[in-house]
DNA sequence: CCACATTTGTCCGTATGTATC
DNA sequence: AGATACATACGGACAAATGTG
């Protein structure tokens, strides 16, 4: 058996506990992907699949030029 | 204004109506990447990022080594 | 057991487009 | 015009699992 877990799944995990305990509330902006890699210490793919799985989940939303924001809980 | 849909997007939804009106069963096998890539003309970029959005959704489940298949519905 | 082919999963580097500031 | 930032796509690479010979 084994408890890997592929960088993506990792930053996923990270960030949904942040937004699910209040660190990052409705509205709080994410780090910038430039950062969160440098954060992680990836390349830029595990994050972009960490923002996608979370964008997915309804969690999160991109807006170009501006950011990544912490929506509202449904 | 646009009606522009990203290739992933484009794969995605087709590949997810083909699961909803029965074309694709629970059980069944989807076509491999490589060939998923040559249907669409796509590179294998878009063609990864339909299959972890399905994924994501619980509509598909991939198998190293055997394929992709379809889930039995929730 | 080993070699090989196939297939999914993940990651890296790079490039382009679009939007904002 | 330039910098910043998100979104998408291409090419290449390697690991893990499976099946066959």
């Amino acid at each position: 058996m084994s408890t890997y877990k592929p960088d993506y799944q990792r930053i996923a995990d990270d960030l949904r506990e942040q937004i699910t305990d209040g660190r990052l509330s409705p509205g709080d902006k994410l780090p910038s992907k430039r950062e969160l890699r440098d954060i992680y210490g990836t390349s830029a793919q595990p994050v972009e699949a960490a923002l996608f799985l979370l964008r997915a989940e309804g969690l999160i939303e991109g807006r170009q030029g501006k950011g990544t924001f912490v929506l509202e809980r449904e």
